[in-house]
DNA sequence: GACGATAGTCTGTAAAACAGAACATCTAAT
DNA sequence: ATTAGATGTTCTGTTTTACAGACTATCGTC
């Protein structure tokens, strides 16, 4: 037996590294509607990126229902603005306030203190291994369509793809 | 500006993984009562590990109320055994039975295809520097202890810890 | 201008986490 | 031995959260 252990599963720690995160970040976030989704929310609006809500809901995994109440939060706090958005008036256009850019400057910081100690048991080069590789798995996933992960694993027939 | 784009934050990445993984492994552990937390538990009950439910409910990072549900549906699907630990009779100790560890041969085998779907985008000298970093961070991370997460990061003052 | 599709919001339901009490048992101090 | 406090597990109830579906307004197209 190659000692399977629980250390040994990949999906143990990555759900372990996860969990960390959330917690240091939930402790450097204190007080942001929304906690890190929040703070992700907050910084494609001082972006000024041109995606809808719904597709900024589909980035950051979240249901575009809970993407309205999220935003709802952050609007209260006067952190962002809602927007209609003069090429679609389906659309709103998300923007930072002021006191918006003020609290993410604040947030990045916080966050970078966070990830530090996050990251504490890797050296600076084991560190940008690591962000790289997320990097390259988050933004070249095969798995953003479903239907293929299921085609692939399973070997489904049925042309429902 | 340095581009401080949603793509180049670590949680976003962690969590845009983390949620890839999940999505491959439910498929590939459909019918395993508690999905991957369900395989972890197996997992450990088929090395016969001595931690007690409320030991291995922390490893696992889940509630010790959730651990007894999850538990409870493998004892009832007849993958896992509860016995009374004979050193503590408030304990019990969780053993795999033939069927359970049958069953975790078939998870296994459904979870490595899963994986590599999820690792695609690397190649395999890179899938192995991912596993380590990732289980180095989760076996060594100073942030087993709350406390300290806030102390460092906040510099608190205060002896509560 | 009629049709289906899309962006956003709202409503209700289902599932999950969590806090706390309860019970049995262990350990340690007296 | 007896008591006091701590620990392992389970149960109860509350709160949060995600999610499916309906609804309104608007777009693009025929």
């Amino acid at each position: 037996m190659h000692t399977p252990a629980v250390e040994a599963d990949l999906g143990w720690a990555l759900g372990s590294v996860f969990r960390g995160y959330l917690r240091a970040t939930g402790e450097a976030l204190a007080g942001l509607p929304g906690g890190p989704r929040g703070y992700q929310v907050l910084t494609s609006a001082e972006q000024g990126e041109p995606s809808s809500q719904l597709a900024l809901a589909h980035r950051l995994g979240v249901d575009r229902t809970v993407m309205t109440y999220l935003i709802d939060d952050l609007e209260r706090s006067g952190l962002v603005e809602r927007r209609p958005d003069p090429a679609d008036r389906r659309a709103r256009l998300l923007s930072a306030t002021a006191a918006g850019r003020a609290r993410l400057a604040e947030a990045t910081e916080a966050l970078r203190r966070a990830e530090d100690h996050v990251l504490a048991p890797l050296n600076p080069a084991e560190r940008d291994q690591l962000r790289d590789l997320l990097r390259k798995l988050a933004t070249e996933a095969p798995g953003e369509n479903a239907c293929r992960v299921v085609a692939d694993v399973a070997a489904l027939e049925g042309g429902s793809c």
